[in-house]
DNA sequence: GCCAACGTTGGC
DNA sequence: GCCAACGTTGGC
């Protein structure tokens, strides 16, 4: 059985967009540094389902979304740049011999055919515990129910 | 081990 | 731009 998830991400950062414009609609999903959100990325399994949602970004410019579905291609790994001292995602604590951070790969599998805004989920009942609808979420990588994601492909006219 | 200070996330 | 919520850090 599949499992699935999301991940978060500020579209000016890197988008959807951005994800199916890369080499095989696939990248190394990196710089997260935070434990909860790696424990769950070392649970994710080749094959997952993984839905792709816009935060609004500093500048709030934007809707909030969910944009697009994507699937684990390669399951967690080292995340590179923890190891770079030239980045600003590098983790003096961490070795390769006993790295901190995990990074995944994920490929786009298509963009839902209508986005799903934040303001939508909160309407659904079904949606009613999920985890991005807490107040305070901070969480940029969570996992989703079956029920979750079905609605949520529903919502987008998609599924 | 406690907890205040701090930095970041992210919706509004 | 504001600020609530939250995770992390570091002094003690």
């Amino acid at each position: 059985m599949l499992r699935t998830w999301l991940v978060k991400s500020e579209p000016g950062v890197y988008s959807f967009g951005d994800l199916l414009a890369s080499p095989g609609a696939t990248t190394l999903w990196d710089g997260v540094r935070n434990y909860e959100a790696r424990n769950f990325m070392r649970e994710m399994r080749e094959g997952d389902r993984v839905l792709f949602y816009h935060s609004g970004g500093p500048s709030n410019t934007l809707v909030p979304e969910i944009v697009g579905v994507a699937e684990v291609v390669r399951e967690a790994y080292a995340d590179p740049s923890q190891f770079d001292p030239e980045s600003p995602l590098f983790d003096v604590k961490a070795s390769p011999e006993s790295p901190r951070w995990l990074a995944v790969d994920l490929r786009a599998r298509e963009r839902l055919p209508r986005p799903v805004a934040l303001a939508a989920l909160r309407l659904e009942p079904a949606l009613a515990g999920m985890r991005l609808l807490r107040r305070g979420n901070r969480l940029s990588v969570m996992p989703l129910t079956q029920t979750e994601y079905e609605a949520i492909l529903a919502l987008a006219g998609s599924g």
